[in-house]
DNA sequence: TACCGTGGAGTGCAAGCAAG
DNA sequence: CTTGCTTGCACTCCACGGTA
């Protein structure tokens, strides 16, 4: 039986959603409940839990600094979104402090139990959960590596914080140009740093190379914008950077498996 | 809309340098 | 010896043109 962590962050609250849940049946325990930021960061610093379900409705913000916090002291914490209609932008954060699955409103009770059947698929049973949190594969910070000492563990944590700002404001470049040609070089330029060493604290820090990230940022607009809006292909490619249709075509079947036009068919929601 | 070949541009990686 | 950063080059990416 895995352990339920459910903040509801929302002043609409979704307990009838919840209590018309049989979470036993689904192979889970309500192993703790919060209403707010601060009862859900003290809760899942005490205990353990091997799902966090947030209800965000009027709370996008407070929602994504919760994945922050949960994603900083856990990694591989497995997180789900429910509530709220999130924008491209939140949907992008949300992303990149790896939450799990999202259910937007308006939501079944069908397509929440399918949500929480995936996410059970995925976590495995409770040896594997267990293997991994003894592994170290669940790491809580709090109190890990003290035992590097005190001045050398704090000029690590300074470095990792400016090496945090600089891919943030990384980050923060591609966003704001993503719709333009974007390269390594012309950021590590204005950045006043060595492309080939950003592209080194970048691969670093985020498990994945400049140019994956880049991808991933254009396509997931791309699908965004394919299921959101009526525009045409073209005006999408143009919209995430790529002049060529061609290989835009090429790249988001590449990344999506499927064409660009059959994504399309498939996710609308405008059609 | 999709696939292929080509060549220049851009990137990642390993090795190395300098400073502490 | 470690850390922060740079350099050089092999390799990958991507634009472009052609074709179906």
């Amino acid at each position: 039986m895995h352990k339920v962590m459910l903040v509801d962050l929302s002043p609409h609250s979704i307990a009838n959603q919840t209590h018309s849940l049989d979470w036993r049946r689904l192979g889970y325990s309500l192993g703790g409940f919060a209403k707010s930021l601060g009862d859900a960061v003290s809760l899942f610093s005490r205990e353990r839990f091997s799902l966090v379900v947030i209800h965000i409705r009027d709370a996008h913000a407070e929602g994504i600094r919760l994945c922050e916090f949960i994603r900083d002291k856990c990694k591989r914490m497995p997180l789900m979104l429910v509530g709220g209609r999130m924008d491209f932008h939140s949907a992008r954060e949300a992303m990149h402090y790896g939450v799990n699955d999202y259910l937007p409103a308006p939501f079944t009770l069908e397509e929440m139990k399918d949500s929480l059947r995936n996410m059970r698929e995925m976590i495995g049973d409770e040896s594997d959960t267990a293997a991994a949190s003894s592994r170290g594969d669940i790491l809580y910070q709090a109190g890990a590596g003290d035992e590097t000492g005190g001045e050398t563990a704090e000029n690590a944590a300074d470095a990792r914080l400016r090496d945090v700002h600089v891919i943030d404001r990384v980050k923060a470049y591609v966003e704001e140009s993503l719709d333009q040609a974007i390269t390594l070089k012309e950021i590590s330029t204005s950045m006043h740093f060595n492309c080939s060493y950003l592209g080194q604290k970048f691969k670093y820090h985020e498990n994945m190379t400049f140019n994956e990230y880049l991808l991933q940022q254009r396509m997931e607009k791309a699908k965004f914008l394919l299921e959101h809006t009526g525009l045409r292909i073209y005006e999408i490619a143009n919209k995430v950077g790529y002049i060529e249709i061609d290989w835009f075509y090429k790249k988001f079947k590449s990344y999506t498996g499927v064409s660009a036009n059959a994504y399309r068919k498939m996710h609308s929601i405008t059609a």
